[in-house]
DNA sequence: CGCACCTTGACAAAGTTTTGGTAACGTTGC
DNA sequence: GCAACGTTACCAAAACTTTGTCAAGGTGCG
C-alpha cells in the first residue's frame, strides 16, 4: 500500500492526527483509503499539508476561512451572491490595517496594536 | 442632514446599533458622518442592509466569511496564495453537502441533516 | 492471540467571535 | 439646562470553532 497512515502522516507534516481528519472533513483535502477504510497520506497530500501550515500562519487566517474560498469557488450561486454584494462595496479600503479585518475587538491582546502598519501613504 | 441615525437605521433594517457598528468595524459598510460624527445611514445603505441580512440567512454564512471573501478580493497576495492552494484541491467536491461546510462537528441540531439535499446525480 | 494501530462518534476544555450591556462623555433640540 | 440621543472603550455572556480525549470496535502483523 502506498501512502502513510495517519500518525505518521502527523508526525511529518506538524499536524496533529485530530487535525488531520478535521481537515479531511472540512473538504480540504481528499485521501486515498486502504480496503480497511484507513487514511492513506501520499507524497502529495503531505506536500499539500506542509503548505497549509506556512500559507495559514504566513497569511494570518485559518481553516474556516480557507473552507469559505473553497466554497465560494465550487458554488456558483454562492458566488455570485457574494460578488454582488461587494460590488457596491466600498473602494478605499477604511482606515483598517490588512492584518485586522475581523480579529479586532479583543483589546486584550493589544500588544498586537504595536504590529499596525497603517496604511496610510497614498493620500496626496 | 440625509441619512438616518444608527438607531433609526436599526429599526427599518432589523440590526441592532450594536451590530451595525460591528458592521462598519468590519469593513462591510462605509458611511458617512454627520460634523459632529454621528454616524448616517442613507438609502444606498439602509438597502445593503437589508440585502445583507438575506444573504447571510439563504446562503448560511456569517460576517467573518464575507469579510474574508472581501479581504480576498482586495489583497492580491493573499488571492493568488489562497487560490495558488485550491487549485491542487480536490475537482470532485467530497460527499459532503453545501450546507455543511465548515459548520458541522455540531451534532447536537441534528435537524439540519434531513435539510441535505445529497449532491448524487451525476454518478453515470 | 495480542498489541499497536486504525475507524467513527461523542463529550468537553480552550480559544474566538458575536452580541449585548454599561460607563464616560459629547450633541441636538425644546 | 435637561432629556434623549450619539460617540468610543471596555467587560462579559452566549455562541461557535478548534482541539483533545475517550470509548467501542475493526485491522495488521509478529
Amino acid at each position: 500500500m502506498d501512502g502513510l497512515t495517519i500518525q505518521e502522516a502527523a508526525a511529518t507534516t506538524g499536524w496533529s492526527p485530530r487535525m488531520l481528519r478535521y481537515i479531511e472533513r472540512a473538504g480540504l483535502l481528499e485521501l486515498g483509503r486502504s480496503p480497511a477504510g484507513y487514511r492513506l497520506y501520499g507524497p502529495e497530500q503531505l506536500q499539500r499539508l506542509r503548505t497549509l501550515r506556512e500559507l495559514l500562519a504566513r497569511m494570518n487566517f485559518g481553516l474556516a476561512e480557507l473552507g469559505f474560498a473553497l466554497r465560494l469557488r465550487r458554488d456558483p450561486e454562492l458566488r455570485v451572491a457574494v460578488n454582488r454584494w461587494l460590488d457596491a462595496a466600498p473602494e478605499r479600503p477604511a482606515h483598517v490595517a490588512p492584518d485586522d479585518w475581523l480579529r479586532w475587538e479583543q483589546q486584550k491582546h493589544q500588544a498586537l496594536i504595536a504590529a499596525a502598519h497603517t496604511t496610510e501613504m497614498e493620500i496626496a
